[in-house]
DNA sequence: CGATCAGTTGAAGGGTCTCAACGCGAGTGG
DNA sequence: CCACTCGCGTTGAGACCCTTCAACTGATCG
């Protein structure tokens, strides 16, 4: 009921239709794309007879599993789902969360069996396309080929806005930035970009983050305690959002390398060595 | 001329073509499948009047500027390539190396420009498809269209790779996971996965691994003296790849979920917590 | 109502960051 | 030709942040 990705007001796909006015004049989401297209009725889509099929996963549910045959490829149409992988000592680390208009399943296009494993945070769906069917809805539908390679690039883009995330030295503000991601994301979803529901544990949030989740946890409450949040288990309030994205801006020690030659040349350095303040938090609460 | 990305064995197109027999029966790079089929002349495809370039760049040279428009498509034909982001501070956090097969560019696929940068590490060269010529090809060219997805597919799992990279706590962990993944990679080119030279430095390496490059000087100390590597700045021999391999298998401490029910449940635990060897390396040397 | 689990907070220990110094090789100009 | 500079790589020492273990609270569920 609190969760704002279940009340997400895409109910019909008239409705659908009309949202899409504004907000990107040049780009189309597979999502948006399949939601327009088809009045789907009975999980088929028979106003065009493609041969896709729409599935509904409940909290946990698994959509695919490591390793399993990659038979489909997925894109959500509404909900959250972690993509995750399980190492051998049973340790989960978490590699992406995807809402609306995200792929899934896209890695395991190159080979045969799913690296990675996704599972739903909450009630969600998604559109299925089998592999079969792919080479017949590219020929024949270049705006769905188009939807695909933006949605796979999509979510190369993300996966490395990942590695920023992971950059950051230290904790809090790693935190930070990821809470900033959220926002952002919430935003281009037509939704309060200052007040939402995580969809995800805290455990889930400490895997993407590459931290222990009790560091998620003090990490919350030091930015709670900073006047930066509020936080109420797993619904979140930013109180200072300019406080958050400047303290989210703090980085590593800079490398003595910046620049490149503006042609052709090797590396040029400067010597600033530059310092980042340990103080971190602390500083701006006392 | 001891780097052996430059020296790697194609060098005509004919050759090219018979030199995948075995490799992977069911799947082809972009860089073969435009190797096999131009005979490239004047850094034009002739032979299919393809809008295919070939550019070369030396050590150093930038392929692309982070903020850029983007204009076209890469495929790594030879050489290695950096992609990284720079920060508003200066900090330079490598997000990728790129080798042969590889594409490059594809997370500006969708949007309008360069999320990040990418430069040459040694003398390269690249396959370049302006973005304007990709619709006509994917439709005249079907196995163009297959081997674009692949090869993006390709970048997101190596990308996921990244991530459990990251993801191991103890630098040394982390170092060990990395060489295994170039072994892996020279295995795959067809040379030799014990003995091969770095063509990134420290700092680069420390950058990707998340780590200050002193420590991964240290890490690479640690791992010779454990007699698990011969390192000489960057030539670098493997003497136990077992080992090597079951140290890098070392992960965070378990979480306490591991399993996820067979059908539809919510997550079941194991209460096994599990620790991992603080000790490290040095049980492995005293 | 006992059990289980998510989340929080505390305390101790260790690993990594940072600053610093050194050797070394390459490129440059005297 | 060689001193000089610059950057890379290595190693040492101290401070600090995070990990780990532990205990507690509150919520959910059978």
């Amino acid at each position: 009921m609190n969760s704002f990705a279940t009340t997400k007001p895409q109910s019909s796909a008239t409705a659908g239709v009309n949202e899409c006015e504004c907000a990107k004049p040049f780009a189309t989401t597979m999502a948006d794309l399949l939601d327009a297209m088809g009045a789907e009725q009975g999980d088929r889509f028979a106003a065009l007879q493609l041969p896709i099929a729409v599935r509904r996963l409940r909290a946990g549910e698994n959509l695919a599993h490591q390793g399993a045959t990659a038979e489909a490829l997925y894109f959500v149409r509404a909900g959250t789902f972690k993509v995750f992988h399980t190492d051998v000592d049973g340790y989960e680390q978490v590699l992406a969360f995807a809402t609306r208009g995200e792929v899934l399943g896209f890695d395991a296009l190159c080979m045969e069996s799913h690296p990675t494993a996704i599972a739903a945070l909450e009630s969600s769906s998604v559109f299925v396309v089998l592999r079969s069917d792919l080479m017949m809805l590219s020929v024949k539908m270049p705006a769905f080929s188009m939807a695909l390679q933006r949605a796979g690039s999509l979510s190369l883009a993300r996966s490395r806005e990942l590695a920023d995330l992971m950059a950051a030295v230290a904790s809090e503000v790693r935190l930070a930035r990821f809470l900033i991601h959220i926002s952002q994301r919430m935003a281009a979803a037509r939704l309060s970009p200052r007040r939402f529901h995580l969809s995800m544990g805290r455990r889930e949030i400490a895997s993407l983050l590459g931290v222990a989740n009790e560091t998620v946890s003090r990490s919350f409450s030091a930015l709670a305690l900073a006047g930066l949040l509020h936080v109420a288990d797993r619904d979140v309030e930013i109180l200072d959002m300019e406080g958050l994205k400047a303290y989210a801006r703090s980085t590593r020690r800079r490398a003595d390398e910046s620049l490149v030659a503006p042609t052709g040349g090797m590396f040029t350095r400067r010597s600033t060595p530059g310092r980042r303040s340990t103080a971190g938090l602390r500083a701006m609460v006392s």
